[in-house]
RNA sequence: GUGGCCGUAGCUCAGUUAGGUAGAGCUCCGCGUUGUGGUCGCGGUUGUCGCGGGUUCAAAUCCCGUCGGUCACCCCA
């Protein structure tokens, strides 16, 4: 075989069933737990302006260095999305619908970015954006549904990891005090780090580096920053999710890699993962974004979870296998007489799930073929079922062996059988 | 963007150390007599050894480049 001309872009790939079958379940029980929280599917474009994303921040690397961005035909500089908050509040100021408005998406994202385990070009998100109103029990109903989402496929090594960014009233005070103290120590902050302390002090505090960790365990913390106000809203937030039981922990040092978080944020990690891309989903308050995105002064909270790592996860914990698309029966013909065409049309008809086999192989190879689907009876045509009007029905799974039917029977026997 | 490792049949991989023009298992196809799968036995198909260039009488094997994967940094889902 010639070496194929083609392949799918750097960092992107092809999703063939049963991982394309696994990865539609997924969203399917996603859109059960957000719906019956009366979440709405929205859908925006892959593709902006790239000035909504620009407000993202100047100081991302998501804006900055990761956009697949171009100028198209009519000269307007667009993007594709490289997440979907921004997008959903973009919808929102556009449209105006009224208040709260609780919804959810799925879909492509793009990140320029270079590949690694988890991490792709083009990448798959769920998630749900809830605007106007703080309400911190809106805080919880939110961080409540990413948990039961990840309950519900199985998973149970994931660990929540909560703090409070604070918002334009404290966090200038907080980010003065950060970036004096790693200015006083600077001689002890890694290189690269020192670089990033000139652009945005809060990153400094997701360093990796072995060097900056002292460092970093002993930096002033926002929590102690916080506004008797936004300290009670967090207050309420913990106090909620120890209601409904949901174990979190509290993550002073939690940056988020988007600038427009405020107040709640929160992380999910997979445990069970054994990667440096062990986050599964994120998300929290952005109570600023919309006003920047010139609509009125809005609140709102969201997450969004990567489909990808979460099913990294599942596998790490085997949970949530792909579902079955095996056929109930499988139509083996040696008639000649095309017979299985108008049966399997009718079986389909009729409700079941069925399969045949092509080319008219002998019967032993289209009896593999049917076992290797892994329905659960053959129907079996030959000449003497032809001559009869009749069909014989093998079981393949259990030990009922097979009989002659008429067939006409067929579909009511059929019915006895797997219904 | 920086650095490490890797790239051989559809899949998983051996062969690369000491250069001599490819192998295993699985899958797939056929056969084991007259119309019956799953086990077993026998036989068979498939590779420009990621791609391009170089060194050599000779390269899967050495060198350079490139593309892709992977891991860490970075970033984040």
């Amino acid at each position: 075989m010639a070496s194929p001309s083609f392949q799918a872009p750097k960092g992107t790939r092809d999703i063939l069933p049963p991982q394309s079958t696994r990865q539609r379940a997924l969203i399917d029980l996603f859109a059960d737990v957000v719906e019956r929280a009366s979440y709405g599917a929205v859908s925006t474009p892959m593709f902006e302006d790239i000035g909504v994303f620009l407000r993202l921040g100047e100081a991302t690397d998501v804006v900055t260095k990761e956009m697949y961005d171009f100028v198209a035909k009519d000269g307007n500089h667009i993007a594709l999305r490289p997440e979907l908050t921004a997008s959903v509040v973009r919808a929102f100021v556009q449209h105006r619908p009224a208040t709260p408005w609780k919804v959810w998406y799925e879909g492509p994202q793009f990140r320029y970015e270079r590949p690694q385990a988890g991490r792709y070009r083009q990448f798959t998100q769920v998630g749900i954006e809830a605007l106007g109103t703080s309400d911190p029990e809106l805080d919880v109903e939110v961080i409540s549904l990413a948990a039961d989402f990840y309950k519900r496929l199985g998973l149970e090594q994931v660990t929540l990891l909560l703090n409070s960014l604070g918002d334009a009233t404290c966090r200038p005070g907080y980010l003065q005090a950060l970036e004096g103290y790693f200015r006083d120590n600077i001689a002890e902050l890694s290189e690269q780090s020192a670089l990033t302390l000139d652009i945005n002090p809060l990153r400094v505090l997701d360093s990796k580096r072995d060097q900056d960790q002292p460092l970093i365990d002993g930096a002033p913390l926002m929590v102690e920053f916080l506004t008797p106000e936004l300290a009670e809203h967090f207050d309420q937030v913990c106090k909620g999710l120890e209601q409904l039981g949901i174990a979190y922990t509290l993550s002073p040092r939690l940056v988020r890699g988007l600038d427009y978080y405020t107040l709640t944020t929160f992380e999910f990690a997979a445990d069970a993962l054994d990667t440096a891309q062990n986050a599964i989903g994120g998300g929290g308050r952005y109570d600023g974004l919309a006003e920047s995105l010139g609509g009125p002064d809005t609140p709102g909270i969201g997450f969004a979870l990567g489909v990808d790592r979460i099913l990294l996860a599942c596998d790490a914990e085997d949970t949530f296998p792909a579902p079955s698309i095996s056929p109930e029966v499988f139509v083996v013909d040696v008639s000649g007489a095309h017979v299985s065409l108008e049966l399997t049309h009718m079986l389909r008809e009729a409700g079941f799930t069925a399969d045949r086999a092509w080319d008219n192989r002998s019967m032993k190879a289209q009896m593999k073929v049917s076992d290797r689907s892994e329905a659960a009876f053959a129907i079996i045509i030959g000449e003497d079922e032809l001559a009869a009007d009749s069909v014989t029905v093998r079981d393949l799974r259990g030990d009922s062996g097979q009989r002659l039917l008429k067939r006409t029977e067929l579909i009511s026997y059929l019915q006895t059988q797997l219904r």
